[in-house]
DNA sequence: CACATAACGCACTAACTGGTTACTTCCCTA
DNA sequence: TAGGGAAGTAACCAGTTAGTGCGTTATGTG
């Protein structure tokens, strides 16, 4: 499973693109411990030396993927325009939204269960993520102020408690997807099984959010 | 932090449990991969030839590990006795243990999350956890029977899914209580917030499966 | 063209890591 | 009380791992 073969002579940034890729891949399939760093150089069709010239050590490597995944997200989250569209739509467009992520990018989290193995060691060192998140839960608070206005939800919920509880019964359900399958005996991957999971979410989160549900 | 200073003279069982319990730590602190053998052992205060005598191999030894936590996590459940109250109470005080107990436990949440990394592979090799789930499954089924039969829950909800959430809620937060920390700034782990969360949680689900919440 | 600069690669190392070999020490019971 | 088996130990090994020293090659610019 190498990088594209794109790979001409000499290109800085590609090369360093080709090794992040290899990166993100690696650390999401084989957490911060597990992964190689000379498997990351294959994969990357690089030299392991490259690695240590472009990103310093494997600590490095690591936060800049964690970043980059956090980018990406807070990004695809923030062209979703949901202030254009009525509060009720808009938070529904937001849990699917979620749920899409999270189902198309598995990898994004891996990086953050590893990301919390290590108590966000990486991430303490971040100046860039501190930003994106600041936009982020302004958004939502803004969301469900409008849906107040609307008369269409409740009063006096906490953005960040909805936040985290819109990702959280997502992201639960896909992280452990493997001991989950075996524990209740079904395959949660089906998709009629995903299908059945995401309405369920709507649903509960509509009936924590609306007057009337 | 060794094992408590209770090493008498050739103890097989007492020996094995400190290997134990020393590997707990260190595969829920470190994971799997970045768990050390000798780390355990010296922790253990055992010679790491012990090991591999009790348990064979670092995966062996994992998997037993794992099998302890889900057991132990199983059994407090059981001896919730939830049958005994009357269905609303008894979600209630169902929440409230999951809270706490991965609140209290927390290498059990890290012990899943190391397992869903390797894609359950070592619960895969375990008939000990598949009669664990059953019953407990059941249970909620139960009471959720019970709840509507006295008017108070809603037909029509999964257990499983029910399962899912209740647990989701709670180890979403606090799995993430690292990265949670630093992006939405503001400490999730004080005494309120932790309160002001499982306030939460008892909401969204109550709304979620009351009649008249 | 010349040449400075940056990209790239080889080969190496010191420390580590899971697992083993060969041995000693202790306890139980015949 | 003798001796057999289980508990326990130290030293070791072969393979792995993150990280480097240093030389080579391409490329853009004066």
């Amino acid at each position: 499973m190498a990088a594209s073969n794109t790979k001409k002579t000499r290109d800085a940034d590609a090369t360093r693109a080709r090794i992040l890729a290899a990166a993100k891949k690696d650390f999401a399939t084989s957490g911060l411990a597990g992964a190689r760093v000379d498997e990351i150089a294959d994969r990357a069709e690089a030299n392991k030396r490259m690695i240590y010239h472009y990103f310093g050590n494997k600590d490095d490597l690591f936060r800049i993927v964690l970043e980059e995944a956090y980018t990406d997200i807070r990004t695809a989250e923030h062209n979703l325009e949901l202030e254009h569209l009525p509060a009720r739509e808009a938070l529904e467009k937001l849990i699917r939204f979620t749920w899409d992520y999270y189902l198309k990018n598995p990898e994004f989290i891996t990086l953050v269960n590893s990301e919390n193995l290590h108590k966000a060691r990486h991430l303490k060192n971040s100046e860039k993520v501190d930003e994106l998140f600041k936009r982020f839960v302004g958004m939502v608070g803004e969301l469900l102020e409008r849906g107040v206005t609307e008369g269409v939800f409740r009063t006096g919920i906490d953005p960040v408690q909805l936040n985290i509880t819109i990702a959280a019964i997502g992201y639960y359900y896909l992280t452990n997807r493997f001991t989950g399958s075996i524990v209740f005996k079904r395959d949660l991957m089906t998709p009629e099984a995903l299908e059945e999971r995401l309405a369920f979410n709507i649903e509960t989160i509509m009936r924590l959010v609306c007057v009337d549900p």
